[in-house]
DNA sequence: TCGAATGTAGACAGATCTGTCTGGTATCGT
DNA sequence: ACGATACCAGACAGATCTGTCTACATTCGA
């Protein structure tokens, strides 16, 4: 059964180039420093074309959110696929790894549903929803892995979690990429305790 | 001896009606989201008076940056002069309470200088400079407390704390800021072990 | 073979962007 | 009294922004 229809919007050659030039370029220098008039230029796209697939850019940086919510769902369950006979605290130790495996790629520029959470301060735009899609299912993963690991107050430490996730990702972006690993090592050890303790 | 003048720019209501606009919605819009239009006509001052007193726009927001380092400084300054006899655990403690503090006041957006950086791309910027100098005062600051409270290894800490500073700011901007209190309270808990170990 | 769908190219409107420039006014020290 | 300084008001240039529109080409299924 394919699921490739329906509610996901159309697929085309030409809208598939324009989402991928406009992820490149969002990411890259900003939502508000990157013009429509840009995005279909490099992307090889006529305007009518653009504004065929999507109503307007909002509804396009919307998308491009979208999307990267998409690929993250993918690598995570790819990740517990591979880690799927190893204890819960393995695959969390894995899942900050790969974080950091992605932070010292080139062209690192940070998370970006932070960096579009710091350009959209309206809380009613749907951007700021996709914000909190996004974080509401990471918490959610992370508690449920530590629920797994025998955490004794997984919440609460699914939540000290994602101060460190958020601080890798701008640290990684705005200090020193390659010292991250074993600073978040270190941290992940400290905060979860040493390993086998389920306090 | 007063230090008022010669490095730092000359001071006049208009500059200084400018630079408070400016903080103000470069902080709550973004910095591409604000026009020079829109802060010359809410501080009301004459376009040739901004060009007079700031060569470009960069120049402003590198001038918003440096007002909110010297703040912080100011800020953190306070805090250990009235703190100056308690032990340095402490004095970190209650600092993060101030951030905390900071992050539940209406109309917080983060840290202005991660969000700036977002903006920011080009690392060669000035912009980017001002982020770099804040951040190295910042570690610089949490190892020297660090330090003084007896810790072992105070640059790791320091670099684990950095990560909780800035998951902290991004926490308390998009996820619920009055639970951050507790949550902080938790990971520096763990992350600084029991009180008057020096492990 | 025809019509619908999808695409390209690009003019256009109306707003907004940064930065420059002219001209007039108010203040203040000497 | 006078010159310097700081300020306001606003036109202007040239670029860029989002979004709409016209006109034409290609593809493909019925």
């Amino acid at each position: 059964m394919r699921t490739t229809a329906s509610d996901r919007p159309r697929e085309s050659p030409a809208r598939r180039r324009v989402l991928d030039t406009a992820t490149t370029l969002f990411y890259a220098h900003g939502v508000h420093a990157v013009g429509v008039d840009r995005i279909i230029a490099e992307a090889g796209v006529a305007k009518a074309t653009f504004y065929n697939h999507f109503s307007s850019k909002d509804e396009l940086v919307h998308a491009y959110l979208d999307e990267q919510y998409r690929w993250q769902r993918r690598a995570v369950a790819t990740l517990r696929a591979a880690s799927a006979d190893m204890p819960a605290r393995e695959i969390l130790l894995r899942l900050f790894d790969l974080m950091i495996e992605i932070g010292r790629a080139p062209g690192f520029r940070g998370c970006p549903f932070i960096n579009a959470a710091a350009e959209f301060p309206d809380t009613a735009h749907p951007v700021r929803a996709a914000v909190l899609d996004h974080r509401t299912w990471f918490r959610t993963m992370l508690t449920d892995l530590l629920t797994a690991a025998g955490d004794t107050r997984p919440r609460a430490t699914a939540d000290i979690l994602m101060l460190l996730r958020d601080g890798l990702a701008v640290g990684c972006y705005l200090d020193d990429a390659h010292t991250m690993r074993h600073i978040v090592r270190d941290a992940l050890g400290r905060v979860l305790g040493p390993p086998g303790d389920t306090a």
